[in-house]
RNA sequence: CGCGGGGUGGAGCAGUCUGGAAGCUCGUCGGGCUCAUAACCCGAAGGUCGCAGGUUCAAAUCCUGCCCCCGCAACCA
């Protein structure tokens, strides 16, 4: 393979505040996917991934668990590139925006900026909640109040340091109008021009001292450094950048960046922010950035009630991992979210892997022992018995045509980024030796000693198309590829073939899925019932009878059990205020979904509470119940409404509610203890 | 008027930019075959391409309006 020069792709860094599920994993397994094709056709490629791993959130994460940011992100980023690993992705760096030499660079980087002119000193502006220390701007205002606590707000400003976008907007507009290629899929490109470039860019904000768990500004005590210029810089810090003249060799030969991949949703900071940044460091641009759909999970709520949460470990114990490598790359379109459950998983392996795939290395193994002992070579004998002919027009150059045009439509499809097209290609190959067999009749060939010659020329002629697929499916499903290289290829076949994919029932899955999460099925019903979503529509009802038709029982609608709390004390108890409430008036809060907003009536005062019923309850038949309310609990806004308390509700299996009531009548503002 | 995505035979999708015979995989039905993992091969049924208008010789594709679904958004108090 002739040597094509460098090719450098990268992932998106995984942010490191959770387990990445399949959605997530789908990007390192295109990217590797992506990076072992090029690789194939002789590119020098360098593969970066990793993990951001700074920010507020990570800092409230860790609190949440009772840990360090650096303990935590180091048990995060431990467990991503552990499941990069169970992939069988062929990375080259996994990088950390906590290594050192990052960090280090990052500032550095800044402080450049910084003295270019391009980052400046000044005021970030706003109205201020102190309470919730919090910045808003004016349009985020609810009634002119805090949006979080609907207290006042006072004209305050901040210390921070800004980017200046506009200098570098009008270049970077011009480049994607010469680059029609710079963003991939083109839609996403207008739409980055409609919105963001041409009405013009505000100068970005690229610090923080709100919180502390970023990379310190090292000039400037108390600000932290904006995560989004932190993590894009790790195209270029993890291949060696110095922006004081010391890159290594690796980043001269690799940069600019062939190909970011990243998801859809994070397309704007790539092709707009990290450009620019980019000038401002006068190096050169990435080639090319795709955004890729995503993959969802089955369909919503039926998903979480079966527990159906999908991860790629545990996707990858049911099904294998070049299983979900094929799932993931050829189940996701160019453009559009995919799907992604249990259900079409089993159909994908079963029809595609183990019929058309493992079925065609299996029958061919098994006639080339049978009829050959295990070796065949090419006898050069078409159907008519005769010399090979070249005209073309049997079946024999016919299969021959298939297998040489496979490797230049992949390699179309594969430099349009159309990974999917490009596995349907390979597929096809295989469906068409499939169809060859059946052409040919070997079992009828075996039959009449004077087509021996010709029996040995078909199976050698299978044995040439598959390998010559299995090669192509390299990039896709690399271990695949080697099991079936190692079963047949030059004309030899191994003694037994190898079961490649073991057909499934889909039954027998999803009960075991069902025993895999013997309490997500309850517990997840539990958690929807806890937070009162109104959308049960359904749904929640097959879940039951799904439960039961599955084997597990004990959800009757009679009863519903729910995670148990911590024990509390009579204190704690007491700290909280219950009164009969009478609901005086109720109305639908506008723009929302799922609020009524109710005033209700408590001793000589009314409160108003919004709560998340409308899904069972019309305004009207609110009106003139009396109800039990949680009085003392904290005010919030909801969809920009004022709460000042909670009705309390009881709540079944599928979510449904039903309001408490005092059992007799009561006046509106009883106590009830 | 919050942002975005979508509505194509029973299921999941392609096709829409660049109008010109409605396509793929699965499922269903019928047939063939028996080397093989009840698999493979062939054939068939099944769609007014969300609805209503418009442009055009021609619309899934372009224009206008509407309906519905799904994400996200600070809408579970």
């Amino acid at each position: 393979m002739a040597e094509r020069g460098k090719y450098y792709i990268t992932t998106a860094i995984a942010y490191t505040s959770g387990k990445p599920h399949i959605g997530n994993t789908y990007e390192i397994v295109l990217a590797d996917a992506i990076a072992r094709y090029k690789r194939s056709q002789g590119y020098d490629v360098f593969f970066q991934t990793g993990t951001d791993e700074h920010g507020q959130k990570i800092e409230i994460r860790a609190q949440e668990a009772n840990t360090t940011p650096q303990l935590f992100v180091d048990g995060v980023s431990a467990e991503i590139r552990r499941i990069w690993d169970l992939m069988d992705t062929s990375y080259d760096k996994f990088i950390r925006t906590t290594d050192k030499e990052h960090e280090k660079q990052v500032q550095k980087i800044f402080k450049k900026m910084y003295a270019k002119g391009d980052i400046y000193k000044g005021y970030y502006k706003g109205l201020y909640c102190t309470p919730c220390e919090a910045f808003f701007t004016e349009s985020q205002l609810v009634d002119g109040k805090c949006p979080d606590c609907g207290r006042e707000v006072q004209p305050a400003q901040e210390e921070a340091y800004f980017f200046k976008m506009s200098k570098y907007a009008d270049r970077l507009i011009e480049h994607i109008n010469a680059h029609p290629e710079f963003i991939q899929p083109v839609s996403r490109k207008n739409e980055m021009m409609n919105n963001f470039l041409l009405p013009g860019l505000q100068d970005l904000c690229v610090s923080r001292t709100s919180f502390k768990w970023g990379i310190p500004v090292d000039f400037d005590e108390g600000h932290v450094v904006y995560v989004w210029l932190d993590a894009l810089t790790n195209y270029i810090t993890g291949i060696g950048y110095d922006c004081e003249g010391g890159s290594t060799e690796r980043f001269k030969k690799n940069w600019p960046a062939d190909l970011h991949l990243i998801g859809k949703d994070i397309i704007r900071f790539h092709t707009i922010y990290w450009p620019i940044f980019l000038m401002s460091l006068d190096l050169p641009l990435p080639k090319q950035i795709f955004g890729h759909p995503w993959l969802l999970q089955g369909d919503g709520k039926m998903s979480k009630s079966k527990g159906n949460v999908l991860y790629a470990d545990e996707l990858v114990d049911f099904f294998g991992v070049d299983a979900v490598r094929y799932f993931v790359l050829h189940e996701m379109p160019f453009e559009n979210d995919g799907v992604i459950s249990w259900e079409l998983m089993v159909e994908r392996v079963n029809s595609e892997l183990a019929n058309t795939l493992g079925n065609l290395v299996n029958r061919t193994v098994s006639m080339t022992n049978k009829y050959f002992g295990g070796t065949v070579i090419d006898k050069g004998v078409t159907e008519n018995g005769v010399e090979k002919d070249m005209t073309g027009a049997d079946v024999d150059a016919d299969l021959r045509a298939a297998t040489e045009k496979t490797a230049a439509m992949v390699e179309a499809k594969m430099d349009g980024l159309r990974v999917a097209d490009a596995i349907t290609k390979i597929f096809n190959l295989f469906k068409r030796c499939n169809k060859y067999i059946d052409e040919t009749m070997p079992w009828v060939l075996a039959k009449d000693e004077a087509k021996k010659d010709r029996l040995e020329t078909v199976l050698w002629n299978l044995n040439w198309s598959i390998s010559e697929g299995a090669r192509q499916l390299e990039p896709f499903m690399p271990s695949t590829s080697g099991k079936i290289l190692a079963q047949l290829g030059g004309g030899h076949v191994t003694g037994k073939p190898e079961i490649l994919f073991q057909r499934l029932d889909l039954d027998e899955v999803m009960k075991k899925v069902e025993e895999l999460h013997p309490a997500s099925v309850e517990n997840a019903d539990a958690a929807n019932a806890g937070t009162g979503e109104g959308d049960s529509n359904g749904d929640g009802g097959k879940t039951v009878a799904a439960v039961n038709a599955g084997g597990v029982g004990g959800a009757s609608k009679t009863a519903v059990d729910i995670p148990a709390k911590p024990e509390i004390t009579f204190e704690q108890f007491g700290a909280m205020q219950f009164q009969v409430g009478e609901i005086i008036a109720c109305e639908e809060v506008k723009k929302s979904r799922k609020l009524l907003c109710s005033q209700v009536k408590i001793g000589s005062q009314v409160k108003q509470i919004v709560s998340g019923i409308k899904a069972y309850y019309t305004p009207e038949e609110m009106v003139g119940k009396k109800v039990m309310v949680l009085v003392n609990l904290k005010p919030a806004k909801l969809a920009g409404v004022l709460s000042e308390g909670m009705l309390l509700c009881a709540e079944d299996a599928d979510g449904n509610l039903a309001l408490m009531t005092p059992e007799k009548d009561m006046p509106a503002g009883a106590e009830i203890c």
